[in-house]
DNA sequence: TCCAAATAAGAACAAGTGTTTGACAAAAGC
DNA sequence: GCTTTTGTCAAACACTTGTTCTTATTTGGA
């Protein structure tokens, strides 16, 4: 972004400028400005223009221009400072009601349903919960109703157990391998083992806690 | 708004969940959700009714929702939440380690080996942690290394799986009756059921919750 | 059981906003 | 001086999204 030690083309003042303005609109609004509105912060008369830096900035990894969406952008590098102040000891998860593919995982969820995990069972990975419904798992020990704390990863070993998405339709299961094919395998004897192939199948994350809330 | 003391109403739960996903979804994002999306989060079908919501939350002065600007809502007195996660929500309990007849509960324990639990699940009754050691409970589901979630009570009802003391001994057991005769009831075909009788034995609590960090 | 109020849904409309196209002027290169 | 490149602008278009209106559905109480 820093040219030499000459003064700065004209252009390069302009998208300094967007990008100034973006960052500052941000952090008094807590959400983005349009276009126009930079239009206006940066001192040009085209929407046209603007947009165009905002593409150039996206693509120098400086914001998050995501198409279409309206007051969207993203200011990245932030990390230093963006920390949330996230109390250590604990961490809210949200609870995953259906989960549809190709979204991302959260996309769709009913937030509702959320509560608190010990940082430490977690640690600084991502994480969502899972409600169990079926007794596919019973000889695991996992119950219907049982909340499943998963840590988000897209692959894993061989007796994980992971959280997968079969066909839109989110399920617990044992991955594992039968003459060197994978399967993901249900612990309870009335069910099949589901052929794992990574058109219909993908793991979502490894189970990795259990917090159960109706005792019987 | 509220109708009866002990159930929110439908219209109380939808709200919520708009507010909470909002929340959710500006954290996640940094940027605001269009209707739509709420709609989706929330688990509603009409913008029409997010709309509505979002007019009532604006006027509880929880957010604030600016006509004709998309993507712009800013969510209010994030102060006092957004610190540490609201006490309130969540509370600490002891693990007790061993037990002494005639100590009160809380006399030895080991704080060092303590973690949160959701509020939501102990009200506002006594509770502490009891870690599973053995495997006499394992047709109820309950492994060795879970963390049992206790609510103190002297007496129980028939059926309820209760931590006791037996002996100067902490265990974990089913309470039932053969013959009109009370007994200790481990649900593992390897053990038998123990008589239940004052003099040995004192029930500690009931088991309403379940911790399992160890997955395999 | 029936009516009224509260919720929710669905559709249609209107406005804000992102995106594209083309044109023009200034600057840069030859 | 002429061409090419760069920066800017204006306008038009299309899509996202907020808003409103009407109609169904549910809820709660008489």
């Amino acid at each position: 972004m820093s040219t030499n030690s000459h003064e700065a083309s004209k252009s390069e003042k302009s998208i300094d400028r967007v990008y100034n303005y973006v960052k500052y609109y941000i952090k008094e609004n807590t959400f983005s400005p349009s276009v126009r509105d930079i239009c206006k912060g940066a001192g040009l008369k085209s929407t046209s223009s603007v947009h165009t830096y905002l593409k150039k900035l996206d693509e120098m990894g400086l914001i998050e221009y995501r198409p279409g969406m309206r007051r969207a952008i993203i200011i990245k590098n932030q990390d230093d400072e963006a920390q949330d102040p996230t109390p250590a000891d604990v961490v809210k998860l949200p609870c995953i009601g259906k989960i549809t593919a190709g979204q991302p995982i959260y996309a769709h969820e009913d937030y509702s349903d959320s509560f608190y995990v010990n940082r430490s069972i977690i640690g600084s990975n991502e994480c969502f919960l899972l409600k169990v419904s079926g007794t596919s798992m019973i000889n695991a020990h996992i119950m219907d109703g049982d909340y499943l704390i998963v840590r988000k990863q897209s692959s894993c070993q061989e007796g994980d157990i992971v959280a997968a998405l079969i066909n839109d339709e989110a399920t617990v299961k044992r991955f594992g391998k039968m003459n060197g094919v994978p399967y993901l395998f249900p612990e309870n004897d009335m069910y099949s083992p589901i052929p794992f192939n990574t058109e219909d199948c993908r793991i979502l994350g490894k189970v990795i806690g259990l917090h159960r809330y109706s005792i019987y």
